[in-house]
DNA sequence: CTGAAAGCGCTTACAG
DNA sequence: CTGAAAGCGCTTACAG
């Protein structure tokens, strides 16, 4: 149904289009279009008359209409893979209130097809119509925030930056994700200054995170004459708990674990318990990500905090830069991560202050 | 940039339009818009032509161009309100997996304003230029996943169905929710059944949900004749943790308390191990929501389960409800919730199994 | 600084 | 069943 001046007239209200306002400011609609987008070039008078006619009507420009005639929408796709993890949320917030403060705009979206057997961590697989939607909305450029399982070609044709997640190895697009190397020196330091020698690491499967992590492990530990314990796992809690059940079981079982992420860690505290192993005494436990759950009284996990919000601040600069100049060659950026030590690792920590307000 | 001849010889390629795919196979427009929106009614041998031509192409219709014509896109709009929250991520999933069975798209998108010192639960303000955006989108339908705090008038004109949240009373809009009356006295059901009859209630503040809870509690308690202690308390972790010292404090201190959500009831488990407050021998705790982190073995929280994935599922349904009969009423659906029982009121809980994989 | 015109990619009556 | 035409709401050269 088109919108007629009679549909206006009725109950079903539509916004108002520039048409309307340019009749009540008595102008042409080019001049409405030029007041709103290039305020300057537009004579004070008329465009104090255009204004007033706008607001008197509650006119706002269409976002739909000035895209398609652009060929570009007046914002940066966030495209999140995974809802569930609450660290995407919180990157994804950062890059919006980051583009926000530079006058761009970020419309976050989410993509994750749910498998049946899906799990809080899961990488799930991405839903190609929701990229193809955000490709039609054409947005000036797309932060995808956590790692695609599927081919980079859906994003083609328009300036990405990968937050918190690798980029193919000959790609065109940008990264912005932790020093992982960097963190295992953390993590492994932290331990080996406890005393611990013999260490695990719990991970390697699922990804080029993961199997970065693991690499990272073992040169960290061969860098220190130590040997480096792997018991392959994913990122789930189940896979945490099983490894750990694992490597309880060996001859020699390690002092100490790191895990590839929090969630497996998770696991891994779970299977210490059952299995009457005395967290940290007996084995002390390190995660990657530091999600909020690894701060609570009864986990208090030690973690690899990744700055999360840093990540998402900079994946937005990063594709401000892109927009500024067209020729910008893509870049990679490794944030310096933070060891949070937590009861995990060491018996008497601090005592906490209660949660602030 | 218009889209010219010119630009889609270059290397720089945009998608193909109808019109390239009308002159491959040697048709009008029109008739390859037919052929997309209504294949019926092209003859077999042309609407084949056409096909093959658009799949030679890569054609897919243009949403935005679409929706601009249309006057509606081709999707439902889901606004999740706050991202940080792991169920609205589940029901959003439920509503999309639901919609998609139903032949309908759903397109997901957050408007969560981050503030500063913003909390897992918080619920947050919401971004008015979200809901403008997705408004020119033009969505058939919309289904807005958790409370949102201001008016409602962002979404007149536009189907609406409130899932996890409770209109404002004289509204248009439908709704699907938990029973909360029935979810309280589940909790209480259960307390009782262990032999408490100090019960307390933490919660109340924070919106019409908490205040919906605590009026339960209340109601649940007087229909046994016991006396209902109630502790205003808000979402977060935080108040929870100070509503739990301040009932735990006074001279005849409950022996149980139900709490208005699992993140505060988190903050009273971390109130009752701070002050060495054996849980459940001293303290009994029921949280809302049964949110993943109840089930970790370190939390163990008997919760009231909301069943997510059914809210979201009854949701969609109540949407295309909406679109199937212009007329219809809103309606509003309760959700009979689910106790699930752990080692938060349970001492011996039956032994779990090991997380699945 | 201003206004008429063409166009973004699609859909929808309307006449053949 | 098919094709030419007008339109969705906006922007962008282009001529005044």
């Amino acid at each position: 149904m088109a919108n007629t001046g009679a549909d206006s007239a009725s109950g079903q209200r539509s916004r108002p289009t520039i048409r309307d306002v340019a009749a009540r400011a008595g102008v042409s609609k080019s001049l409405v279009s030029l007041a709103f987008t290039d305020p300057q070039k537009v004579g004070p008078q008329r465009r104090e008359l255009i204004l007033e006619a706008a607001q008197a009507l509650g006119y706002e420009p269409n976002f739909l209409a000035r895209s398609l005639a652009r060929d570009s929408a007046p914002f940066v796709g966030i495209l999140v893979v995974n809802l569930r993890n609450p660290i995407f949320a919180e990157i994804a917030e950062a890059v919006r209130q980051e583009l926000d403060l530079n006058g761009e705009y970020g419309l976050i979206t989410s993509a994750a097809i749910t498998d049946s057997d899906d799990l809080p961590n899961s990488y799930g697989r991405i839903d190609p119509r929701v990229v193809r939607m955000l490709q039609d909305l054409r947005p000036k450029a797309l932060i995808v925030v956590g790692t695609v399982p599927e081919e980079e070609a859906m994003f083609r044709g328009i300036p990405t930056v990968y937050a918190s997640a690798a980029p193919r190895p000959n790609t065109e697009h940008s990264s912005v994700r932790m020093d992982d190397a960097k963190g295992m020196e953390l993590a492994v330091d932290h331990l080996v200054s406890l005393g611990h020698t013999r260490i695990g690491f719990i991970g390697g499967r699922g990804g080029a995170v993961s199997a970065g992590r693991a690499r990272a492990f073992i040169t960290e530990m061969e860098s220190r004459g130590l040997e480096a314990v792997v018991e392959p796992a994913g990122f789930s809690e189940a896979e945490g708990y099983r490894a750990a059940n694992d490597l309880l079981s060996r001859d020699r079982r390690p002092s100490a674990v790191v895990c590839v992420n929090d969630i497996s860690a998770i696991g891994v505290l779970a299977a210490a318990d059952d299995a009457g192993v005395v967290v940290p005494d007996e084995l002390a436990v390190v995660g990657f990500d530091n999600i909020p759950l690894a701060d609570l009284n009864r986990i208090s996990l030690t973690s690899v905090d990744p700055q999360n919000r840093e990540i998402g601040r900079l994946s937005a600069l990063a594709v401000l830069e892109l927009l500024g100049a067209q020729g910008t060659p893509p870049s990679e950026s490794l944030i310096t991560p933070d060891l949070v030590i937590r009861g995990s690792t060491l018996a008497h920590r601090p005592q906490e202050a209660p949660p602030s307000d």
